[in-house]
DNA sequence: GTGAAAGCGCTAACAT
DNA sequence: ATGTTAGCGCTTTCAC
């Protein structure tokens, strides 16, 4: 039953060095003007000790920290992959990455909180994955990626959300479905928006009037996605394939369809989006829209460093980078039943 | 070309509502003592303003910050999933989590090094996930995941990584195997040992004689283990079955293994260990061993949490969970060539 | 009920 | 070459 020893700091290098903290402080970042004998002493007093600077202190002095910071909601699926691709950029630079999950706190506005509590101080830039607002006032470079809303002068990446909801909707038009439920995400998510417009434009193209009735708002998570898919899948006359907005809600409606004894694909095709590894774990593994969320990670990385390296002004030119989707064909999508 | 505005403290709260920034503090932190009127105008100052404090420079001067670090090397598949279930186990509590993850800083060390960085300041505990030194002098709780090194006074979680090996290593013999190579993990690694020593029993069990010929180290890492793993692959004798000591470097073998042209499962067996989410992903789809490293995750928050709320003190009887694991067969595996 | 002031660990002038 | 000092933004006595 050991209490917790105490943190040393730099007046305990100091101490038992007998210089001052300045001096430690110079033997620590490497300045010039340090004796090479104090040097080695100190040095040696520092290995002996174990010290290692608190960053929190010296962030809160110093400007540049290499350290990154990367902000989601919750660490998920996507934000997870966005994660790896994102310390896969790191790698090839002398960055640290912290990132922050907001957890429960993560209420409307979640990132404006987080934002203010880290920014300014621990990094020297930042990453909003997701983020619902995007009016932030920046003490430092911020990065948005597949922001809620659109339009920001915020520098911005994201993937090809029309695009491949076109190639999508196009793949179930071919095996030659014409009655295509969506379950939507949110209206206020640009993204959700993005991949609806998609839809509505490749039944617009096949010449299928689009029915308000085939469409409910799903939300992007899998406890809002159950009670409308349920809705889509009882209807008096079903769809004959549903397009979920994302690999979440597809992944829930196929549970759904499950329960209601509805056979995938044969009685009605599902997909999804995002392609998260989930997706491919399903049973039968799901269709889906890869949008490559390691790259979205990495190229938000190379972007805000790139920021940070140019100094401490926003970019002349507005930042918008779309990264491209594929359509991943895989077995719960099929020919419509006769 | 904007320049970035300068962050808004509790000083500029503080002037705006005409108060003290201790004042200002009190509000922000609910403390009692504060006029009715004067809390309600410095609501008002700080809504308008936008003001958060700074968790940086408040974890610099009091205790609690209500925020627990999770300290990583890098962000990977096998860490990103541990993150994931820790993310959902702070969903019912009051914390938040901030993730470090040293990059390519990463070298011997890392984990202190990062633990005196971040801790003592900013966090109230700290998970080391795979940590390769564990006499950390602590400042507060920390609990170390799937520790490299076995035999630590930390509280420790990691997976019945013997178990498992064994239950995978009767599966093959089942299937008729008797030659089954085993790419090792580094040996300094605990869960490397103990999978090679959950092999070594089975072979045993079966009345097996261990051939050394047969092991090679291959590291936990795709680039470590290609070359063993073609080893491997070409002997002249070739084993009917190979036993990756992770799923990284089974993918890797089976990569090699397509490039030699070597059927899988048909000419060689091939199982991993770990059931990381690319697993499944392989063609064929890689039998391996789940060893639910979401379920690490969460339990490593739940025990650090539970230590955090006990206060300063460490515990008195040394903990140490292990976490099942369970044979995932798909389709690596099969009975060996005639 | 509120403000002044000390100080958390550190860096960056400014002295010497 | 080294030390002294002034903060960074905040919380917490201690006065009033």
């Amino acid at each position: 039953m050991t209490t917790y020893a105490s943190r040393i700091t730099i007046a305990d290098v100091a101490e038992r060095a007998g210089v001052s903290i300045a001096t430690v402080s110079r033997v620590v970042n490497g300045r010039y003007g340090v004796a090479k004998s104090t040097n080695t002493k100190v040095r040696a007093v520092i290995e002996e000790l174990g010290y290692e600077s608190s960053l929190v202190a010296r962030s809160l002095r110093s400007v540049r920290t290499n350290v990154i910071g990367i902000l989601v909601s919750d660490i998920e699926p996507f934000s997870a992959e966005l994660l790896k691709g994102a310390a896969k950029a790191l790698r090839e630079s002398e960055f640290e990455m912290v990132v922050y999950a907001a957890g429960q706190h993560a209420g409307e506005g979640w990132e404006r909180r987080s934002l203010s509590r880290l920014s300014g101080t621990l990094t020297d830039g930042t990453i909003l994955v997701t983020p619902t607002v995007l009016d932030v006032a920046t003490t430092q470079p911020v990065v948005a990626v597949d922001p809620h809303v659109g339009g920001s002068s915020l520098p911005t990446i994201d993937s090809q959300n029309f695009e491949g909801a076109v190639e999508l909707t196009e793949h179930l038009l071919g095996l030659g479905h014409r009655r295509i439920g969506l379950l939507a995400g949110r209206p206020d998510l640009e993204s959700a928006r993005r991949r609806e417009a998609g839809y509505r434009a490749a039944l617009e193209s096949a010449g299928i009037e689009y029915d308000p009735e085939l469409v409910r708002l799903g939300g992007f998570t899998e406890e809002t996605a159950a009670a409308p898919a349920r809705e889509l899948l009882t209807m008096a006359r079903r769809p004959t394939a549903i397009f979920a907005a994302n690999d979440l809600s597809a992944i829930q409606t196929m549970r759904t369809a499950a329960e209601l004894g509805i056979d995938v694909p044969d009685e009605v095709s599902i997909v999804g989006f995002d392609n998260i590894p989930e997706s491919a774990l399903t049973d039968p593994p799901l269709t889906t829209v890869d949008q490559s969320m390691q790259a979205l990670g990495q190229e938000a990385v190379r972007t805000l460093l790139d920021l940070i390296e140019r100094g401490d002004q926003r970019p002349a030119e507005p930042i918008h980078i779309t990264l491209p989707t594929k359509l991943v064909v895989r077995r719960t999508s099929a020919p419509p039943p006769p």
